[in-house]
DNA sequence: TCGTGTATTTACCAAATGGTCAAAAGTTTC
DNA sequence: GAAACTTTTGACCATTTGGTAAATACACGA
């Protein structure tokens, strides 16, 4: 039996840390990391500081341990595209799948997006350790798609950037569009059109 | 002669505003409205807090004169784009021009990108007051250049959403893209695929 | 060069904020 | 139901931070 064995979390242990984190991320991703207050947080979770202060080292753990979780989420679509499939067909499932990401995950997007535009502080290993093999390996199967003909060329690398800005934007940018589409939800729209983007845009030039 | 005659400002006075404000540009775009401190400021400026304190009423003061330059500076290229010209020409015009403002002015884009990511706190009354005007009218531009078959038919707002998330992107995730590219500057392979994505998106389907 | 308005600094302050600690309240186990 | 534990709280602290006030140094036109 191993020493470091952590004892399995209570019930109301696995309760509150999640209640925290859940609070957190809406503070964060809200105020960013200096935006955010223990005091907001305690709040936002129904709890008081110094018992929020009980199950997390402090402002920095808590913060951390959402940008771990995130990172995991992040990845998966990108995971899930299949270099055995059609590849039209994945790409395009991949920039449907990072669409609802956007709609549905709102938060989690705003949380990433404001670490990396503060120059990934806290993230930067992970983004090195974990997005930057996944990034690599992902790229050289949309390039073997290509050398294949089964799609018009263009550098993978921003491919990606531009099916991740593009989704992602909804998410990020949502203020703004709120106001300029007075408050109509983009999310149908956005399918479509980006629909019609990739697919132009991927299409070999001689079928 | 009117009584608000502000008394034209000193040389010194011009000196020390413009140092402050570029001072305080690197300081927010970098971490944030909350995340920056007056000293930071001031020491980036190369002045004492109380000095600052004596050009500027306050942080918030001199976020928002930012944030008011700022607004100009963001809609000049979409105010550029020429109803009375060639409809694909201004649109790639546009393009380019928008993604060289995220390569010679990262920190504005930057700024507003926080800002705008955390809600528009501050400037949600420019983008209904300012934005939104230029938006509608240029959507009715493009929409008018589609139903005259010079270009193909898709919603102008998510059009032009998608140049904005394209282009700023290489700005605000600079940090992610520094990782994935290994230090490469994307620029030019940028200009390349956004011109193409943006062509083949836009190209009338029957010539 | 002197005097007047401008600019700058030194020394502070009050509020906010991340965090601690010991005591109290609950739970669980035997 | 008492012992042993986990969880929660109330009071407190040190630091950071936006901001102030009065005194001092400086610029510049007469």
């Amino acid at each position: 039996m191993p020493n470091a064995a952590p004892k399995k979390p209570s019930r109301i242990q696995q309760r509150n840390r999640h209640l925290i984190l859940d609070a957190a991320l809406d503070v964060f991703s809200a105020h960013g990391y200096r935006g955010a207050t223990l005091d907001q947080i305690a709040e936002a979770a129904g709890l008081s500081k110094p018992n929020i202060l009980y199950y997390f080292g402090g402002k920095e753990d808590i913060h951390v341990t959402l940008l771990n979780q995130l990172m995991e989420t992040w990845l998966d679509p990108l995971i899930e595209m299949d270099s055995e499939g059609d590849p039209m067909t994945e790409l395009l499932g991949y920039v449907q799948r990072k669409l609802v990401m956007s709609r549905e995950l709102p938060r989690e997007s705003r949380l990433f997006a404001g670490e990396i535009l503060q120059g990934a502080p806290r993230m930067n290993p992970h983004l090195v350790a974990d997005l930057k093999p996944l990034f690599d390996e992902k790229c050289a199967v949309i390039q073997g798609w290509m050398d294949a003909g089964k799609l018009a060329s263009i550098d993978p690398r921003h491919l990606l950037f531009s099916i991740w800005s593009t989704t992602q934007h909804y998410a990020d940018f949502e203020a703004q569009i709120m106001v300029l589409l007075s408050g109509e939800t983009p999310y149908d729209a956005a399918s479509d059109t980006l629909d019609r983007m990739f697919r132009n845009l991927l299409q070999p030039e001689a079928g």
